[in-house]
DNA sequence: GTTTAATGTGTACATCGTTCACTTTACATC
DNA sequence: GATGTAAAGTGAACGATGTACACATTAAAC
């Protein structure tokens, strides 16, 4: 009966589509399927849950979202938007250290890991049959190539720059994302144990390791 | 009513697990399994079709497998075995190459990335949440490690013994399973676009660009 | 031939994604 | 401010799913 409600009931008509019976349900329902994807996993969501959970009626989510798929295409995107961030931040990070410009390339892989390994259940979501790659919304495509993607372009570039790469940026950039996903899904998937103690010390040694492998140490680059 | 038996009642009592009402129903649904995996994705594959396909109620597959996990589990077995018998036949025809050794580390990985394109469904659930890691079937785990990882620990191990690998055999198998890994669930997931036109060109390429980085070319070995 | 345990059936239940006719309500228009 | 309209949410229903359980059947051991 007494509802606490914030009292604001128009607010200038944002995107003529928000704040409309429930205020937003898109964004809460999305917001509470990400919440419900880390409890129970990918698997065992069920789009009846989150309705439940938010207080509505299960057919009310289709109001919003074509069907389950593009629900789950939904978190898949706000992930991204999140590793996108957090990428940011570490390459901010980065920056600072000695040998800055491979700092940053390495600040890309171990972001990914991290937030892979922090947030698993999300991670598969991101490129699962709805996330990217699926025919679920094609901005979830966008989110990551104009996202974390392009900080691994943009890292590589500045380190070609310096002929400090002995590949090609385009190869390299493959064989970086090959190597820093398929880690991540191979400690996911529990196919590899992490090392007890510090992850993020052993995510950060691998990277390391890897991008050793293509980028020339600081120094020994010859003028061209 | 004239049900056309093979004939052959009793057939020595091989395993106390084969030959019973059905004749074997356990590997029959194993067998339908997989190729409804491979037919309706691992996503909409269901045990009540698997079961209805071989002329058995749902109930019965019960008696064989725990759940539909365990059934899946069982797929994931016979995947990696059928992975192991490919890897095989492509280091075999790998030894007539010259450098041989590198041109067996690299089948190891030709062989996985094409038996992930070839068959992209059954590949998930091999490492999905029924395959390898899992708690379904520990099996699963050791026909990996006892087949394919230990194909590319082998070929590793060749090729330190001839002072020809930059890394450590574990850190180079992790760096190679890694890239091989990631770069078969970007394809297969349509995160990364396939080349049209030769499939195998592409693989054979990336894998051997990701194995030059840290074997050393034949002939440049130092004695040690 | 009888017993017994393995194997398969039938029914039932809870849950799921989705559809559809319906009510409700916010907003624009007179 | 009353009215109309379309957006937003409801409720019931459908078919399909995984699984449990009591029961029937049958192969094999004694």
């Amino acid at each position: 009966m007494q509802s606490p409600k914030p009292a604001k009931p128009r607010e200038k008509k944002k995107d003529a589509k928000t704040a409309y019976h429930h205020g937003d349900l898109r964004a809460a329902l999305t917001e509470k399927a990400l919440a419900l994807v880390r409890k129970r996993g990918i698997e065992a969501f069920s789009l009846r849950e989150a309705a439940e959970r938010v207080g509505v009626s299960p057919s009310a989510v289709y109001r919003h979202f074509a069907d389950k798929g593009a629900l789950l295409a939904a978190v898949a995107k706000a992930g991204f938007t999140a590793l996108a961030v957090e990428t940011e931040a570490a390459i901010t990070q980065a920056k600072h250290k000695r040998d800055g410009d491979l700092a940053i390339l390495d600040a890309t892989g171990i972001s990914y890991l991290l937030f892979a390994l922090a947030h698993p259940e999300q991670f598969r979501v991101m490129f699962g049959p709805y996330g990217a790659g699926s025919k679920y919304d094609v901005r979830v495509t966008d989110s990551l190539t104009r996202g974390p993607y392009q900080q691994l372009i943009d890292a590589l570039t500045a380190l070609e720059k310096q002929n400090r790469l002995r590949l090609s940026v385009d190869t390299a950039a493959l064989q970086a994302w090959s190597f820093t996903h398929g880690l991540a899904y191979l400690l996911l998937d529990g196919v590899l144990p992490l090392p007890e103690g510090d992850a993020a010390n052993f995510v950060a040694k691998q990277v390391s390791g890897m991008t050793n492998q293509f980028v020339i140490p600081r120094g020994t680059a010859r003028m061209s």
